[in-house]
DNA sequence: AAATCGTGCGCG
DNA sequence: AAAGCGCGCACGATTT
C-alpha cells in the first residue's frame, strides 16, 4: 500500500479557481445524519492531491469553510456530486463553481453506461485501481470502519480517477454536440441538491393510524379468504393461491386467451414460459374469475401494498420528521428523473383501479387511509401547489411530429381525448361518446409507446379486423403518426441512434427495439422540458422577496410541486402556472394546472369546497370504527 | 445465509 | 394473460 498523503488545511485554498476534483468519505449513505470521515482533493494545478482527515468534528467544520472560501469559477469535479455536496452542506450554484459531475458525463454519452466508478474506470479509463485497496482492506468492512491510512490512499485515489474520468470525458461530450445539454443538467442538479436537502414534512399520525387501520383490515380480509377456501395458506405466493382457488376451491381456471381451437398455445411465447400459468393477477381475478374470493385477494393485496409503503416510510423519515427523498438524474434509459428511498413518484393517490392491465374499469376513490398521499403535508403556515401539465405526452408528440390536426387537437382548449374521439367517430351521443373517448385514450397512449395490433384488439376486446379499422381511422385523422414513426426507426438503423430536440442521445443498435425510440423522443423530451420548468421555477422561488418561504418539493415528471406561504398561494399558482407553460421553447404553450392544498393527498382545484376535506375526515372515521367492529366480531 | 430471479403493483 | 414506454420496492421461490 501506498503512504497516504495528508493535506493541511491551508492546502484547501490552494486550490480555489481551478479545476480540482473532491471525494468524500463518510460514515453513511444518510447524509442528514451521517458525518465526513476524508475530503478527498486532487488538483494538479495547484499542486494538490491527498486527504483531509475529517474524523475531529472541529477539522471537519474548518475543511468545510475553507471550501466555502473558493472563488466563484472554480470548477469542481466530482463523481455523483450530489453525495459528496450534501455532505459538505454547499450548493456550487451558490457559490459561482463550476460543476463536473462525471456520472452525468456518462450518462449523456450513452443512458445504458453503470455508473459506478469501479465501472467508470473500466470502461473508459481500462484500469480498477480500487481492487487493491479493497482487497488489502478487512473482508466485508463498510469502508468507514477502514484503518483512516487505507482509507486516506482510496479516497485519495477516487479523487484522482474522478479528475482522469473528466479529462476523458469531456472533449467527447464537447464533440456530441452536448456541452450545452450538461449545463443544463448541472443546472438541474443543483437545483435537485435543494429540493433533497429541504426535504418533505411526513404526517408521522396519518402515517401511524393508517397503518393501523390497514393492519386490521389486513387480518379481517385474510380470515374471509381462508373460511372461504377452508384452510391458511400464503396468499401472497402465486403458487400457493392457485392451488387454493382453481384446486381446493374449484373455480374454474380461465382459459389460455392465446390458445388456439385444439387448447394449445402454438404462439411463439408459448415455449418461452411468458403465459403464466397460476393465473393469479388481479386483472383475471377481478374482471375474468368472477367470484368473491378474487375480490379478497385483490383488497388484500392492495392493502398489503399500502402497509409495506407504510413501513418503508416509517424506517426512512428523519428524526426530525422530514423525508430527504434521492432523486436520480442518471437513473433512467430516456432521461427522465427517479426517486428512491422513498419513491416520492409512486405515492398511492385518492383515485384507484382506473386501468386494470390498461382496460379502462372505471375509477373508485380510495378512503383516506389508503390515499397515502396524505402522509406528505406542508409545513405550519405554508401550503403545497401542484401545478401539472395536461395531456403532455401528446402534447410533446404533436410539436415533434408537427401533425396539424394533433397540433389543433391540443391547441384547441377542450378536453383531448374526447375531441379526438368525436373528430374520428362522429358525435354518437354521450354513452357512445364516452366509449370513443377511451378507445382514442388507448390509442394514442398505445401508439406513442409502439402498441401492436394484436394487443389493442386484446385490449379494447375487438376482433383483429376491427382493431386494425379503428387504428386506420385514427391514423388517417392524423397523418403524421406513421410517417414520424418510420423516420425515427428509419435514424436508428442510419445512426444508432436518435436526439431529442434538447440535443440529448437515446442509442439503440438492436433493430427489435427501434421502435422505443418514439417513445423515449416523447418521454424523454417530456422530462428535458420538466426539467427547464423546474430550473426556471426554482429561480423564481429564490427571486421572491423571502426566498427561504418559496421551495419546490418533489417533481413527477408532468408535475412540479412547491411548497408556498399559505396567504400566497394564489399569486403563486398563477405566476407558476404561467411560467411553467415555456411558451418560448416551442412557441406553444404547455398547458398548466394549478392545485393546492394542506397535504399532497389534498390537492385541489380552487374553488372546490373546504367541507370536502371534512366530509372525508368523518369518512375515514366511520370506516375505521367498522373495522374495529368486524375483527372484533 | 445471502444473492438473484420472477411476479406483482404503485406512479407517470 | 405476451403483445405498449419508463421507474422503485416487496415478497416468494430458486440458486449459490
Amino acid at each position: 500500500m501506498s503512504e497516504p498523503h495528508y493535506l493541511k488545511i491551508s492546502d484547501i485554498q490552494r486550490c480555489s479557481g481551478k479545476r480540482v476534483a473532491i471525494d468524500t468519505e463518510t460514515t453513511g449513505l444518510n447524509w442528514w445524519e451521517c458525518e465526513l470521515t476524508d475530503i478527498g482533493l486532487y488538483c494538479p494545478d495547484a499542486g494538490v492531491s491527498g486527504v483531509i482527515s475529517t474524523l475531529d468534528y472541529g477539522v471537519a467544520a474548518e475543511a468545510k469553510a475553507e471550501i466555502q472560501r473558493w472563488s466563484p469559477g472554480t470548477v469542481t469535479i466530482l463523481h455523483n456530486a450530489k453525495f459528496d455536496y450534501h455532505f459538505l452542506n454547499v450548493n456550487p450554484r451558490d457559490y459561482g463553481w463550476n460543476c463536473i459531475d462525471t456520472t452525468v458525463l456518462i450518462h449523456l454519452l450513452d443512458s445504458r453506461y453503470l455508473k459506478s466508478l469501479v465501472s467508470a474506470e473500466l470502461v473508459f479509463l481500462g484500469e480498477n485501481s480500487k481492487r487493491g485497496y479493497v482487497e488489502s482492506a478487512p473482508a466485508k468492512t463498510k469502508i468507514w470502519n477502514w484503518p483512516p491510512d487505507l482509507r486516506a490512499v482510496y479516497c485519495e485515489n477516487d479523487a484522482i480517477v474522478t479528475y482522469q474520468l473528466a479529462e476523458e470525458l469531456v472533449p467527447q461530450i464537447t464533440d456530441w454536440g452536448l456541452w450545452g445539454l450538461f449545463e443544463k443538467d448541472m443546472q438541474y442538479l443543483a437545483i435537485i441538491l435543494d429540493i433533497e436537502t429541504y426535504g418533505i414534512v411526513a404526517d408521522q399520525e396519518f402515517m401511524a393510524n393508517s397503518k393501523r387501520a390497514l393492519d386490521k383490515r389486513l387480518v379481517f380480509l385474510a380470515e374471509q379468504l381462508y373460511e372461504a377456501v377452508g384452510h391458511e395458506f400464503n396468499w401472497r405466493s402465486t403458487k400457493q393461491l392457485s392451488k387454493a382457488l382453481y384446486d381446493d376451491l374449484g373455480i374454474a381456471k380461465p382459459k389460455n386467451p392465446f390458445a388456439g381451437a385444439d387448447g394449445i398455445d402454438h404462439s411463439r411465447f408459448a415455449d418461452a414460459g411468458k403465459y403464466k400459468s397460476t393465473c393469479t393477477s388481479t386483472f383475471l381475478l377481478t374482471e375474468k374469475v368472477h367470484h368473491p374470493c378474487g375480490e379478497l385477494v385483490s383488497a388484500l393485496r392492495e392493502t398489503a401494498l399500502m402497509i409495506s409503503f407504510l413501513k418503508k416510510w416509517h424506517e426512512l423519515v428523519a428524526t426530525d420528521g422530514i423525508f430527504h427523498s434521492n432523486f436520480n438524474i442518471t437513473g433512467t434509459r430516456t432521461g427522465r428523473l427517479s426517486s428512491s428511498k422513498p419513491n416520492l413518484q409512486n405515492v398511492p393517490s385518492e383515485v384507484r383501479g382506473r386501468f386494470t392491465q390498461s382496460v379502462f374499469t372505471g375509477d373508485t376513490t380510495r378512503t383516506d387511509e389508503y390515499n397515502l398521499r396524505k402522509a406528505f403535508v406542508a409545513r405550519k403556515g405554508m401550503t403545497f401547489l401542484s401545478v401539472d401539465y395536461s395531456q403532455m405526452e401528446i402534447r410533446t408528440f404533436a410539436i415533434l411530429s408537427k401533425d396539424p390536426n394533433m397540433l389543433t387537437a391540443i391547441t384547441s382548449g377542450e378536453d383531448v381525448h374526447l375531441y379526438i374521439a368525436l373528430k374520428i367517430w362522429g358525435d354518437c351521443g354521450p354513452e357512445i361518446n364516452k366509449i370513443h373517448r377511451e378507445w382514442s385514450k388507448t390509442i394514442s397512449f398505445g401508439l406513442l409507446y409502439g402498441m401492436t395490433v394484436g394487443s389493442l384488439q386484446y385490449k379494447l376486446n375487438m376482433d383483429r379486423a376491427r382493431a386494425l379499422d379503428v387504428i386506420a381511422q385514427y391514423k388517417n385523422y392524423f397523418p403524421r403518426i406513421d410517417p414520424w414513426m418510420r423516420e425515427i426507426i428509419e435514424r436508428c438503423k442510419e445512426f444508432g441512434y436518435v436526439r431529442y430536440w434538447s440535443g440529448r442521445i437515446w442509442r439503440e443498435e438492436d433493430p427489435i427495439y427501434f421502435y422505443r425510440g418514439c417513445n423515449a423522443l416523447i418521454q424523454g423530451g417530456s422530462a428535458d422540458m420538466l426539467s427547464i420548468a423546474a430550473i426556471r421555477v426554482s429561480e423564481w422561488c429564490r427571486s421572491q422577496k423571502n426566498p427561504t418561504d418559496y421551495h419546490i418539493v418533489n417533481l413527477v415528471h408532468d408535475e412540479i410541486i412547491t411548497e408556498v406561504p399559505e396567504w400566497d398561494v394564489e399569486r403563486c399558482a398563477k405566476e407558476i402556472a404561467e411560467l411553467m407553460q415555456v411558451e418560448d421553447i416551442f412557441g406553444i404553450p404547455y398547458v398548466t394546472e394549478p392545485k393546492w392544498g394542506p397535504s399532497y393527498g389534498d390537492i385541489v382545484k380552487k374553488g372546490k369546497d373546504a367541507s370536502e376535506y371534512e366530509k372525508k375526515k368523518n369518512e375515514f372515521e366511520e370506516q375505521y370504527e367498522d373495522i374495529e367492529e368486524e375483527v372484533e366480531a
